[in-house]
DNA sequence: CTGGTGGTTCGACCAGTAGTCTAGACGATG
DNA sequence: CATCGTCTAGACTACTGGTCGAACCACCAG
């Protein structure tokens, strides 16, 4: 956990240290990111990045988590439709996700750490990281799994687990695809439709 | 690659490495191995690994190459159904993954050698690895999506490149699921009917 | 038997890594 | 002025993957 005294350290501070350590994770992943570049770039010593974070892996996180939460932020709130019928479900998950993904087209530093994130969060080192993002997205899939299944989107009869598993499987090869790819924004619309379809496909009843 | 001098070395020699670094790099992962581990484990020197395999990555995509067509000899050839309609096409498919994954399941080493290279490939250290192997099952995947089209079980108006990446994707997916899950041999023939059920919708027509 | 020669092995060495630790600078407070 | 907590600097440790030159050894020609 990133210690508390990094909220005190003077903001034009934290931000050098942030965006030293952005730019080296977006461009070289986690493990082949150097923490020595990040504080030479950041202009501080060795001493101090270890008196902020804990180490190499907390800084990630906290920065991984800085970017997903302004990016959340921008996108706005996602409120699962409880009511309605599943053409509803599946047009307002298609519209959050086009807004997710015009969202991230517009940034690609933070597109390449996600995908880094998606590469690298297997990896033994960052198992910890992993499951604790794992625990605060699971509710939010769970709960919009469960309006699916409510409003007869979604099929039921196999484990929650497995599902949600399979469509964010679904969803990181699709961002990849879309993400390396870099379509029009004038075509994502069609294929954000055909995505979320496929989606669909997968799990209807 | 690989050098070619190492066909040449003493079986015993080439077991004892070999079985050394699949044993790190299953339980650690590409980036935690650690080579000097291997080195030391399989009883050789640094010079004579390195005049052996060109350094770590060579290693380690030598190992997961051999490791892999073990497993394709032992789970036989796949014949990519040219005739009959989409149900017997998808019942050959889920066939193959049938077989695949029982074989998987009697050799957890693999499978976790299998699962580290999925979370691996990604970085930038292993992507000509990574490009590498695409490239050899690149023509099979086509391959198969053509036969699946042909006899009308999977649609054709998105790119080819996209519905192989989605379904690879919700393949990863369903793998670790599984593997993580261990379940009993003998549910896995209805598990695996309902993941073949869902790629099956998801590139419906 | 001598002296190469070429394939093979060894381990010291290099530049880099993440992370630790101690000495001290700075400022506030008694 | 003295002391105490906050903060910084950078030397240091133990490790990493990778390089390199020396030595070893079976072979063969003279």
């Amino acid at each position: 956990m990133v210690r508390p005294r990094f909220a005190n350290l003077a903001p034009e501070q934290q931000q050098a240290i942030l965006r030293a350590a952005l730019d080296e994770f977006a461009t070289h992943g986690f493990h082949d990111a150097s923490l020595n570049r990040v504080i030479e770039a950041a202009g501080i010593s060795k001493g101090s990045m270890y008196y902020y974070f804990e180490g190499k892996e907390d800084l990630y996180t906290y920065v991984a988590r800085i970017e997903v939460e302004r990016l959340l932020a921008e996108v706005g709130p996602f409120s699962v439709p409880s009511q309605g019928d599943a053409d509803a479900f599946w047009s307002t998950l298609a519209d959050y996700y086009l807004r997710l993904m015009t969202a991230l087209t517009a940034s690609p530093q933070l597109a390449a750490l996600i995908r880094g994130w998606a590469a690298a969060s297997k990896t033994p080192a960052l198992q910890e990281a992993q499951q604790q993002l794992e625990q605060g997205m699971w509710p939010w899939l769970v709960q919009t799994l469960a309006a699916g299944q409510r409003v007869g989107a979604v099929r039921s009869d196999l484990p929650a687990a497995l599902l949600i598993a399979v469509v964010v499987g679904m969803g990181q090869a699709m961002d990849t695809w879309l993400v390396t790819r870099a379509p029009d924004i004038d075509d994502l619309p069609r294929l954000i439709g055909a995505l979320v379809e496929m989606i669909r496909g997968a799990v209807r009843p």
